[in-house]
This record gives C-alpha cells, structure tokens and sequence, in this order.
DNA sequence: GTCCTGGCTTAGAGTTTTACAAGTCAGCTA
DNA sequence: TAGCTGACTTGTAAAACTCTAAGCCAGGAC
C-alpha cells in the first residue's frame, strides 16, 4: 500500500499499521500526553519549574498567567504528579509550599527544548533569546533523533510499527 | 544568588540570566511556539499529517476531531506555513487539494516524538501501542539531548545563558 | 440532468481557558 | 495587637476550543 511516489515529511507505516485506514489512533501516547500538558499555561508553568521557580507569587509574576489560572494550573499538575509540593521554612519565616517537578515531570523537559528549539529556529529572527549549553564544554545542546544502534535519524528514514501497548483496532 | 543547594530537575541559570528574578521571558520562543501549536488539534492534525494523512475527510476522521475545528485548525496551520495546501489529480478523479508538511511543519517532529516518548513512558501502562524504528537497523528511535561536541547532556549538567536574540529586560 | 462524494461552512451550544479586580486568611513582624 | 505578606479564592466576563447536526457546492459518474 502507499506506493505514491511522495513520501516526503512522513514516516512509514509497517506492518499491521499500514494502511492507516485500518486503525485507531484514538488512545495514542501523544494524545494521552496532550490530554495532561495542551494548554499553554501548563507548559509555561512547568518552563518556569526548570529554570527553579518554586513559589506561587513567582510562578505567576515570570509566566505573566494570571493568579487564578496559575492556582488551578498547579494544582492540576500536582494532581497529575508532575508536581509536588513540598512545605518549607526558612529561618524566621513561617512555613511556606514550594512546587518542584518530580521525576515524571522532569521527563518532559525535551519536549520543552524542542519547542524551544523549534521557535529559535522559525519564529526568532533575531536568534534565540536564551540558549542551552552543556556545562562541561561549553557546546550548545540540541535536540536529536537517535535509535539504539546510536544513528542519528531523520524523519524520513522512519518507520512506524505496533508496539507491546497496542490493542486490537486502536493506537 | 541562588546558592540553595537543591538544584534537582532545574537548569542552572549562568550570566545576565542569574538571578531568575531579573529578566522577563515573555517573548520566549517556546512561548511564541506555543502560540502556534498549543491545542490538541493542531498536533493531533500534524500527527496525521506525519502519518502521511492529506486529505480533509481522512484528518477529520482520524484525529477524531469535528469538522468544523479540522477545518479552522487546518486553515491556520496553513497559514502559519506548516502545511502546504496544493491541488492534485488522480485519474479520472476531479481535482483535489492535499496538506502536506512543509519543512516548518515537518521540524516539529521532535515535538511529537517528545510527547509520544512521555506518554509511552509515563501514561501507557501496558507499553506503547506505536513505536518509531529506524528503518536500517531497525532499533527503537528516541530523543536525546546532546550537545555540539557529541556529548548526551541531562537536565541537570545544562547551563541557560543569553542567547543573540536577547533584548534588554527580555529572553 | 440527476446522483453521489469530497470538502468544506453554518448554526447553535457547552466547556475550557484566560484576564482583571478584589477579597480572604494564616502567621510572622513590629 | 495591628499590620504586612505570601498564597490563594471569588466574582465577572470575554475569548478560545470543542461538539453535534445540518446544509452547501463543485465536479465527475451514470
């Protein structure tokens, strides 16, 4: 099937996946994802928490949302467990809540650089505001497409194949 | 500043970036990427669109999205320059319209396979229903951070440093 | 010419996301 | 004890996103 001559900017169905006609995507990983992370505050709350923002005040001031919807992201990521809030005190202070990522939510973070990476790259025309770099050396960092064996791929050299998770008819 | 000593899951802020607390990152370009891409839609649709999807009916139904939203989201991804709407013809059939992936679209593949990597990890307990190969050696594909040098970097060895599109007071 | 199909558009309505402005409340400081 | 500050909450309202259901139009097929 597909046997169109134009596959450029796709990647390749295999196996029981092509057609595409013939499956669900309906419960794809992508959009569980979306389901936690689509909205713009979201992403830009947890932006913040990589760069070590921890306090509500702070959260809301550096991502410019406004308090409300910054109360209610926070606690839907902390729901979700992409955060967790944690009481603190510093010394002659009362005892205040700091949100940190956990585990789960540190995962995402190359989604965040490879949005960032994206509007440097296409929505930047001065260059980027703010870059990465590796401490060590120095070099800036990147996002990259690598498979086990260690080669860097391109999209066009993809194929898309059933995994363990996959139920009849679904993604 | 900033000498507390839990840095966990946090870059590190270097330069005219330290302290957090003295710059704005309101036109930050993963903000200005979030302006084109933060609905669900939009990505189902580029997910489609990755998955060789062109015409209308085919991203209606296999995003699960309504008409109405496929179209006003194909229409400004189009507009935005990540799809391409171009007219095509196949035999005896009249003449239709295809969206395909510009290069602007297709580079935001990473951010696809970012999120599906999350999900797989973090939302599918049974294990990924698609996974992407590389069609070679057939190993798994995932997304790797890694500087210039060549060096895989994690969350924690990255420094974010001022980059040549900062302007005074902003990121 | 009439039917069918692909590619939309329109109408009407519900939910989510967002903002602004103001209020609340606990607990430390003075 | 009166105030201040950080962390929210409440009220109001607009904009964005989403749905279902139905309608429209162009251009082959018959």
């Amino acid at each position: 099937m597909d046997t169109s001559p134009r596959a450029a900017h796709t990647v390749r169905l295999s196996g029981p996946l092509s057609p595409r006609a013939g499956w669900q995507a309906t419960g794809c990983s992508m959009a569980r994802a979306l389901e936690v992370v689509s909205s713009r505050s979201a992403l830009l709350v947890l932006r913040e928490a990589f760069y070590g923002t921890t306090r509500f005040d702070d959260f809301a001031q550096r991502t410019g949302i406004s308090d409300p919807v910054t109360a209610a992201r926070l606690a839907e990521l902390v729901e979700e467990g992409l955060l967790a809030k944690e009481p603190y005190r510093e010394p002659g202070q009362r005892s205040r809540l700091a949100y940190r990522l956990t585990d789960k939510g540190a995962e995402l973070f190359p989604v965040l650089v490879a949005l960032m990476e994206w509007g440097d790259r296409w929505l930047a025309p001065d260059g980027a505001p703010v870059v990465l770099t590796h401490r060590d050396c120095g070099e800036p960092v990147h996002i990259e497409l690598r498979c086990a064996a260690g080669h860097q791929a391109s999209l066009e050299e993809l194929d898309l194949e059933a995994g363990p998770g996959r139920q009849a008819a679904s993604a």
